[in-house]
DNA sequence: GCCAACGTTGGC
DNA sequence: GCCAACGTTGGC
């Protein structure tokens, strides 16, 4: 079992689309790194759910429903798309700016590389940002 | 709205 | 193959 973190602007598809839709298609990734790590994902992984942007808060807890496949979105087969299902919303949203707080998660790969929209996340610092949302899984 | 970080593009 | 220019993302 690996742990994720995909990022989202919530005008474009946030997490009450993903909750609308029952499942929705992680399409549109143009990042060879963000791609490797979609290819890197088993179904069932656990994903954090980020708003960025506006909110900028991990949200909820999703599960990856289906493995890699060719993105829809361009006929280029080396883009691919998973899909993914709400699993948990977090009692409380933990804000970027907790996280950044948090000297136990301060390698977390998103305070590392900003601009990155899928990445892993390790077991412990997953169960950290549980906690903080204070949300029993 | 600004700026930093990063990826991509194109000239050489 | 290097590097400058440019575009995009995302935090502030």
């Amino acid at each position: 079992m690996n742990y994720w973190l995909v990022k989202s602007e919530p005008d474009v598809y946030g997490w009450d689309h993903l909750v609308k839709e029952k499942e929705g298609t992680w399409d549109g990734v143009r990042n060879h790194q963000a791609r490797n790590n979609l290819k890197a994902m088993k179904k069932g992984d656990l994903v954090l759910f980020y708003h960025s942007q506006s909110t900028k808060d991990v949200v909820g807890v999703a599960e990856v429903s289906k493995e890699f496949f060719q993105d829809p979105t361009t006929d280029d087969p080396a883009w691919v798309s998973v899909k993914l299902k709400p699993y948990k919303k977090f009692t409380e949203p933990v804000t970027l700016a907790a996280i950044k707080a948090n000297v136990k998660i301060k390698e977390l790969v998103m305070l590392r590389n900003g601009r990155l929209s899928v990445m892993p996340v390790s077991k412990p610092e997953f169960n950290e940002i549980v906690k903080m949302s204070k949300t029993k899984l």
